[in-house]
DNA sequence: TAGATTGTTAATCGATTAACAATC
DNA sequence: TAGATTGTTAATCGATTAACAATC
């Protein structure tokens, strides 16, 4: 199933998977809009600004609900407030990190996700050498207590962060708490866990997209990197 | 324009994206073949480890230029190395991190790089209290050494992990400074750099997926986070 | 040989793009 | 009214999936 159903008053309306993508950078765009104190947009402003087709913002912006007056465009306010709510955003869900490393710490620490809805509440770990410290006014737990805590925070969103060979685990331990969302940073792919939404923050298949495209273009232009490693070494 | 080309031996052949991006998946999963001792392996055991359907698997595996043996099956090591050359992860590259924030930090401590054929070798920041100290063993160098550094280590790949604020002015002066391909890490959309890749990992498309998905699990269900709030609160 | 699996060719599916009448 | 822009309907494009002959 590729399609993400949302309810709109009373009819089931369903959004495309690529045009949910894309809703967040419109969102963006809207917000400058708006704080120039635009009260319409045009389809083909906001894709200028995004390097879009006109046309495919018309679309996308129809999936969400909102009707624009030909002539003059889409009410700015009215279509932000309507992409937040097809996304989920108009009222912000409480998320626990599972795993502080690094990751999980610059993710706990990063203010942009209040803008999506998302309010990390705090962070667990293993190691007790980093339960009871402090990240970000964010305190570490053990993970002893987190299912007591999905339950009695009734959280739903889990982040996580841990290292490989522990995804699998921890993500059972998060289904069986009770969490309905997991946000996969691990490079881990989980199987399917019944109940449980999973997205994956697949960076390996963002590396490979930059790399591929970069490796033709050594290819193309013939210049290679053991040619250029002809030169003198220089350290840092 | 929506191909990546590659060069394989004479000629040049183009792999879809959406293959590219499955292609790291198959690499942890021949590995795992490798290492129990398998010299083939079937589309359909590739398939159902990943969760795919083998037609697709075999699609992608022509793509990558590797011949099976019908009634055998792929022969694992020749197929990791196919991949490894159409990803270019064949033979490493360096890259530099701009922004030696949390995420930065994080992403210079990930060992797992490594196999991907990325080696980060220092860091940079334009805050001077950061500059000089040492994270993972990696240097973090002041911005105004950056420019030079690119050109007398040769080094293509820059990893943009500033705030959102700074991230076009980074990316131009990354571009002015000669680097080929930039993985931006910000939430920032960049406008297209004449003569560099830009890759971007899109925290909030993928945190749009999610909540949309939880957005309208909870609609079908029809209860409501409302509901639930009116449990006594717990603190953390 | 029989069974398994590939690779090719065709069918399907879904998303993007084009064209243009309707409408502010 | 004239100009701009929407929203609908149809065309195109590309990726996925199906079917099956070829082959080890």
């Amino acid at each position: 199933m590729l399609r993400s159903y949302a309810m709109t008053e009373d009819r089931q309306i369903s959004i495309a998977l690529p045009t949910i993508r894309r809703l967040p950078m419109y969102v963006a765009v809207l917000e400058k809009a708006l704080q120039d104190g635009q009260t319409h947009a045009s389809s083909s402003q906001i894709a200028g600004a995004l390097g879009l087709e006109s046309i495919q913002v018309r679309k996308d912006l129809a999936a969400v609900g909102v009707v624009g007056q030909p002539g003059v465009g889409f009410p700015v306010g009215e279509l932000i407030a309507a992409i937040e709510k097809s996304l989920g955003w108009d009222n912000a869900s409480d998320a626990f990190v599972i795993g502080a490393g690094h990751l999980g710490t610059a993710l706990a620490g990063y203010r942009g996700f209040a803008r999506y809805g998302l309010n990390i509440v705090a962070l667990f770990d293993s190691d007790p050498a980093k339960v009871g410290q402090t990240v970000h006014g964010k305190k570490i737990l053990p993970m002893e207590k987190f299912a007591d805590l999905v339950a009695r925070l009734h959280v739903r969103i889990a982040i996580l962060t841990v290292p490989a060979e522990a995804a699998t685990e921890s993500a059972a331990l998060a289904a069986e708490a009770g969490i309905k969302a997991l946000w996969n940073f691990t490079p881990t792919k989980l199987a399917p866990i019944d109940g449980v939404i999973v997205e994956r923050v697949d960076l390996a298949a963002s590396l490979a997209v930059l790399s591929s495209r970069l490796a033709s273009l050594v290819g193309a232009s013939g210049a290679t990197r053991a040619q250029a490693a002809d030169e003198p070494e220089s350290e840092v």
